[in-house]
DNA sequence: GCACTGACGCGGG
DNA sequence: TCCCGCGCCAGTG
């Protein structure tokens, strides 16, 4: 399915010292009700090894803690490092998404769409 | 081919 | 505003 082909490349492209939700990448991949394969993919590592797949949240900007990562803690270093502010909750680590949330528009889905493309001739 | 599962999201109560 | 329930769809057994 080149929808995860689609998902790394959204992945990568992710700006730094932001976070983008399972939706929104599948927003961008234009295949919005895709959400939980995007978690899929990133937790059996279908997208490659290479993927920021610790700057994937959910929807509350809740990590989801699941074991792609070698420790628990990594994801949280890895995202402070970049300037993202982690807060400890009972759900686990969470992010504030109306301050490091990526914003991304239809503008941008269409660039990733045509950037796809091109990177596929 | 069928049924269950999951790093999710949204709408109704 | 918080919580519960349903919808979604590719993978896997």
């Amino acid at each position: 399915m080149d929808f995860y082909k689609r998902a790394a490349f959204v992945c990568t492209h992710i700006p730094r010292g932001k976070v983008a939700t399972y939706g929104q990448i599948a927003l961008l991949c234009g295949k919005p009700k895709n959400a939980r394969q995007v978690g899929y993919a990133l937790g059996t590592g279908k997208l490659g090894k290479n993927v920021p797949a610790y700057r994937v949240v959910n929807a509350k900007g809740v990590l989801s803690g699941a074991a792609a990562f070698d420790t628990y803690d990594m994801q949280r270093r890895l995202l402070e490092t970049e300037g993202v502010e982690i807060v400890c909750t009972e759900e686990g680590f969470k992010t504030d998404l109306s301050k490091y949330g990526w914003k991304s528009t239809e503008e941008d889905a269409l660039r990733f769409h045509m950037e796809f493309v091109w990177e596929n001739i």
